[in-house]
DNA sequence: TTTCGGCCCAAAATGGAAGT
DNA sequence: ACTTCCATTTTGGGCCGAAA
């Protein structure tokens, strides 16, 4: 989009906006409550506090941690949070660190728009932190443009508490980049001084991505962690809501999205003790064979084949369709013959071969590889090659893939059967 | 001893998805 | 729309055993 057509679409907002403002205006003539408009500090408990640059509001919810929110409450975190968190943060184990409770800081923000860039601004900054036997939630909100540099001076206080681990969903993409951005736009140092930033987003997605459709955290707070949310206000409305305000200064309309600000951080504390939960003790905890194989998956990416197989088996006892069951025998397969343990491979090849509805040349091509090179039994690599050749030749099969696939296991086939021949030959001389 | 083919792992390219 | 990061796919290099 070129900048024309970006000040075209800016001013056709302009007038949408205004339309809005004029119908809220003429209803209100007809209403008695007409001009009562709200100031933020009246639908939000907070504080002000002054900054060499002005005034800043911020408003502030304590909840005790023990309050629960779908299946578990805030406290739960300090049980389950450390335990695999070195699968995400390596750094964690290898130095030793520990962290206090204390030392976290949920952050979330809304902004005025999804664009990046200098043009979005964070008008409301929500964080979260844990104080002795309290949870603090603190929105920083700016109530006009010109109120940003006192935000950010605001927030700075905070960040320069000695917070060491920033958790955020998807805000290594989007909030932080975005918030550096701000300190930057208006020259101010940036006291958040974090030595790790956990992104739930990415763990989320390796968990629960192959269950669900989308990880978009609305939708993992309904599916995983069963909370639901009354009179939620979808994102994509927030901005209009804001710029609303800046027009006509009625802070009423703000409230929804203070709250789903509010909901946002408890989800983050939640959702990082739910992951903590399912890595601590994934056969216990998870009854998902999808998710199991995430699960397994996560520990293959740390080279720990053993605990990854004992994942796919714990899948492999759940109801599964022929084709789930398929994908994760291959899987199970695969962790096996990282471990030497041949004879499951060989039996876990073989059940794929049962299985299949359609034909696939990859079992066949490991046990292939199997008896050529482990057990050297190239009589049964050749059967098991020609098996596949047969099967391949009656199925119905596109003929680009059904060519490439013959070619390769007729080179196999071929090269076995020279083997083969050779050590006739040295069997009769010998 | 050298060369070649097969296999596996690591680095590089590609694609997709999340935030308001 | 915009950016960034991660997962998946593709490509290339090294290692090993077999053959000359």
């Amino acid at each position: 989009m070129n900048l024309r057509d970006r000040l075209e679409q800016i001013e056709s907002l302009k007038k949408k906006v205004q339309q809005i403002s004029n119908n809220r205006n003429q209803k209100n003539t007809f209403s008695k409550k007409s001009n009562n408009k709200s100031s933020v500090s009246e639908i939000v408990p907070g504080n002000t506090i002054e900054t060499p640059h002005g005034n800043c509001f911020y408003a502030e919810r304590i909840i005790t941690p023990d309050t629960s929110f779908g299946e578990n409450s805030l406290s739960d975190i300090q049980r389950y949070f450390t335990p695999g968190l070195h699968l995400w943060l390596p750094q964690f184990n290898r130095r030793g660190e520990e962290f206090k409770l204390e030392e976290m800081l949920f952050f979330d923000t809304e902004t005025t728009g999804l664009a990046g860039g200098s043009g979005t601004y964070i008008f409301l900054l929500g964080l979260g932190f844990f104080r002795g036997e309290e949870f603090h939630i603190r929105q920083y909100f700016m109530s006009d443009y010109h109120e940003e540099e006192a935000l950010l001076w605001g927030v700075n206080q905070l960040f320069g508490q000695g917070f060491k681990i920033l958790v955020t969903y998807n805000g290594k993409s989007y909030d932080f980049p975005l918030l550096q951005t701000r300190y930057i736009m208006t020259r101010q140092p940036f006291h958040l001084n974090t030595s790790h930033h956990l992104d739930l987003l990415f763990p989320t997605r390796r968990l629960w991505k192959r269950r669900l459709q989308d990880c978009t955290l609305q939708n993992i707070e309904k599916e995983v962690l069963k909370i639901r949310r009354n009179g939620d206000i979808p994102g994509y409305l927030i901005p209009q809501v804001y710029f609303r305000y800046l027009l006509d200064k009625d802070a009423r309309p703000l409230k929804p999205v203070f709250a789903h600000n509010q909901q946002d951080i408890i989800s983050l504390v939640l959702l990082a003790t739910r992951i903590g939960q399912v890595l601590e003790d994934p056969l216990e905890m998870v009854k998902s064979a999808l998710d199991l194989c995430s699960i397994g998956k996560i520990f293959e990416g740390h080279r720990d084949f053993q605990y990854s197989s004992k994942c796919y088996e714990e899948a492999l006892k759940c109801d599964l369709s022929d084709e789930e069951a398929v994908e994760t025998l291959r899987l199970c397969a695969f962790a096996y013959k990282k471990q030497l343990k041949w004879d499951k491979a060989e039996a876990a090849w073989r059940d794929i071969i049962s299985l299949s509805r359609d034909f696939s040349p990859y079992p066949y091509e490991e046990l292939a590889k199997y008896y050529e090179h482990q057990k050297k039994d190239y009589g049964q690599a050749e059967s098991i090659v020609e098996e596949a050749l047969h099967r391949l030749n009656r199925e119905n099969i596109s003929g680009s893939v059904k060519t490439e696939w013959r070619k390769d296991l007729d080179h196999r086939l071929a090269r076995i059967k020279r083997k083969k021949q050779r050590e006739g030959f040295s069997c009769s001389e010998g």
